[in-house]
DNA sequence: CTGGGGGGCGCG
DNA sequence: AAAGCGCGCCCCCCAG
């Protein structure tokens, strides 16, 4: 044991350090402290550039906790054998902990079989409490302030400045100096104050049981980023080498009009359109980007897509978008160790409450059956993919939230929502509507839901849907979606109406999102209803995972994308927890909205490739 | 050489 | 008066 004293923001705290657990532990026990900082650093266990922040690429050199009262204790865990952990992870069991960015504290000491930790995260905090406060409109008081690390938020709510030039110093040196040491025990008391002060903002903006929510989301987060998902690497490398072939065959048809120019740059693209004397009689009628060049975006131009150099095109941009994204690029976030995309997924950063994907995104994975076929379980190992999917999820949060008679007279009956659009545009009966009727009346519900204009709906139609519509069409439809949905209609008002009274909207469970007053039109409706969503989605998770473990199945969380779950299951228990996903989607549904229809809410199927298991 | 904005496009 | 929403990643291009 070494004793260091650390003066720090006008404080004396005392660092113990300890390379010897029994001891360690020893001294914790003898602190009464319930909650406690926590924070770990990590060394490089292999030659990969993640090596030291990808959990099965690293190992943990010491692990920091600071009990609230002016002590630091530090365990170095260079020297420390696997079963040491025992007393530990006892005296864990009854704490609770306080980490920023606790998704990295939770996925390696997961690894350590540090299970279900009490954690709360100050960066989830520090996001909840922006996004409540600052609209991106609002632009920035704070000039050195960016992102949410820890030194960030130290400087935007503690003002105090946190160096983190030590961050990357050698953790695997054998023996650390009293300067790392003290850099390590300082994040602890940082995050433990501003978690303090940030928690209190959260319940002053009634945002508690959201944070709750997020909080115990933390848990399934990491079995899905920990589990990650399985890929065929040569089902890839052959769809690779067929886009390469279309995309050259593309790019030659190309160069017979395009000489000299880079199909990639919107910029040169325009310039050629520009002088082209071909297009001089239709330029005028050109469509352009918001900053005023003429745009080259396929939704935007349909209406010349027939011309043969535009045909070629877009033939070319189709594939170069997906060897660019989905190509070869792709593979460098194989992790080397377990051969798995581990996905980042991140939490509390969407302003809706929905998750987001990284490194890579797998939540926009082309819908192509040949791309989702690629992620596909060895049969080796005995386990199915489950794919489970909420049908119409924003819809019927929408009916739900608005109690909108006919929307939720539709979902008791099991009536489709688009089809029944349809004959009320068509005039037909329901039984008589075609595919393709349908088809638009699809296009209708999502815009106007969330207040598209009748302008907007013709060139949104157009990317949707094989033919045009007229000017007094579009305007047609449109007032038919608001007879429709009357209520519904009225409730949005109301929403927007409240939204400007305070500056804000909120979630169903009260994450509050601050609005500028040119936003509220559309995203004040908008919030509560992909909210609402994404809360039913995060509250189905937590419900399933909790269930796999109570009752014991071989089953793990694997992804999940905005209204839809992937869970990796072992082929016995695949009938049973099939059932469990459907259970556990339902009562998500259920425990935000009491009232609303369930039947036909859940989609389950059972495949070794996500492809297949969505059929 | 890096960072950031714009344009574009994949998904829900 | 008019207004779909929510992401992340790719490439280009320009500024520092």
């Amino acid at each position: 044991m070494k004793k260091l004293l650390l003066p720090f923001n006008d404080t004396k705290y005392s660092i113990y350090y300890y390379e010897d657990i029994v001891s360690f532990v020893k001294l914790l026990k003898q602190r009464p402290s319930k909650i406690w900082g926590l924070d770990i650093e990590t060394a490089k266990a292999h030659s990969d550039t993640r090596a030291g922040l990808d959990p099965y690429l690293s190992k943990i050199r010491l692990i920091q906790l600071y009990d609230g009262d002016g002590n630091i204790f530090v365990l170095d865990c260079l020297n420390l054998a696997y079963p040491d952990f025992k007393d530990l992870r006892l005296w864990i069991t009854d704490k609770k902990f306080i980490a920023h960015n606790a998704i990295f504290e939770i996925t390696h000491l997961e690894l350590l079989d540090f299970k279900d930790m009490d954690i709360t995260c100050s960066m989830i905090l520090g996001i909840m409490c922006d996004r409540a406060e600052r609209s991106p409109y609002d632009g920035d008081e704070t000039v050195s302030y960016k992102g949410f690390s820890l030194q960030a938020l130290a400087k935007k709510y503690l003002s105090l400045d946190i160096s983190k030039t030590l961050q990357v110093s050698d953790w695997n040196s054998p023996v650390l100096t009293d300067a790392q040491i003290s850099y390590a025990a300082i994040d602890t008391i940082v995050c433990y104050d501003l978690a303090l002060k940030l928690f209190k903002k959260i319940k002053k903006y009634n945002m508690l049981k959201s944070y709750k929510l997020f909080k115990r989301m933390l848990h399934v987060i990491s079995e899905m980023q920990l589990n990650g998902m399985e890929v065929d690497k040569n089902k890839h490398t052959y769809l690779i080498q067929r886009w390469k072939e279309a995309e050259s065959t593309a790019y030659l048809k190309c160069c017979k009009y395009f000489k000299d120019i880079n199909l990639n740059s919107p910029k040169q693209l325009a310039t050629w359109l520009a002088n082209n004397p071909r297009f001089k009689n239709i330029l005028s009628a050109w469509p352009k980007t918001p900053s005023g060049s003429y745009t080259f975006n396929r939704s935007e131009i349909s209406d010349f897509i027939r011309i043969p150099e535009i045909a070629a095109l877009m033939h070319y941009k189709q594939y170069s978008k997906l060897l660019s994204t989905y190509g070869e690029g792709l593979t460098r976030h194989l992790n080397p160790v377990t051969g798995r995309y581990h996905t980042q997924f991140n939490l509390a950063q969407v302003r809706t409450g929905r998750l987001s994907s990284s490194k890579p995104n797998l939540q926009n994975m082309p819908r192509d059956n040949a791309v989702r076929s690629m992620f596909c379980l060895n049969p080796a190992n005995k386990c199915k993919y489950i794919v489970a999917d909420f049908s119409q999820i924003e819809m019927r949060v929408a009916g739900a939230l608005s109690k909108d008679s006919y929307m939720l007279k539709a979902y008791t009956n099991g009536d489709d929502l688009h089809t029944l659009m349809a004959a009320a545009i068509t005039h037909k009966h329901p039984s008589a509507v075609t595919k393709k009727e349908r088809q638009l009346a699809k296009a209708v519900n999502f815009g106007f839901l969330y207040g598209m204009g009748a302008k907007k709906f013709i060139t949104y139609v157009k990317t949707s849907y094989p033919d045009p519509i007229t000017e007094e069409e579009a305007y047609r439809i449109r007032g038919i979606f608001y007879e429709t949905y009357a209520e519904y209609i009225a409730w949005s008002n109301q929403q927007r109406i409240k939204a400007e009274k305070l500056g804000f909207t909120r979630t169903p469970l009260g994450r509050l999102r601050k609005l500028a007053s040119d936003e509220i039109y559309t995203k004040a409706v908008n919030t509560p209803v992909q909210g609402g969503a994404a809360e039913v989605l995060f509250i189905s998770m937590i419900r399933l995972r909790n269930n796999i473990k109570r009752l014991g199945y071989k089953a793990k969380l694997a992804s999940c994308i905005h209204d839809e779950v992937i869970v990796e299951c072992k082929d016995w228990d695949v009938d049973a927890v099939t059932k469990l996903v459907e259970e556990s989607m339902v009562f998500g549904m259920l425990k935000l909205f009491p009232d609303a229809p369930v039947n036909g809410l859940v989609e389950a199927h059972s495949a070794l490739s996500w492809a297949d298991a969505k059929l």
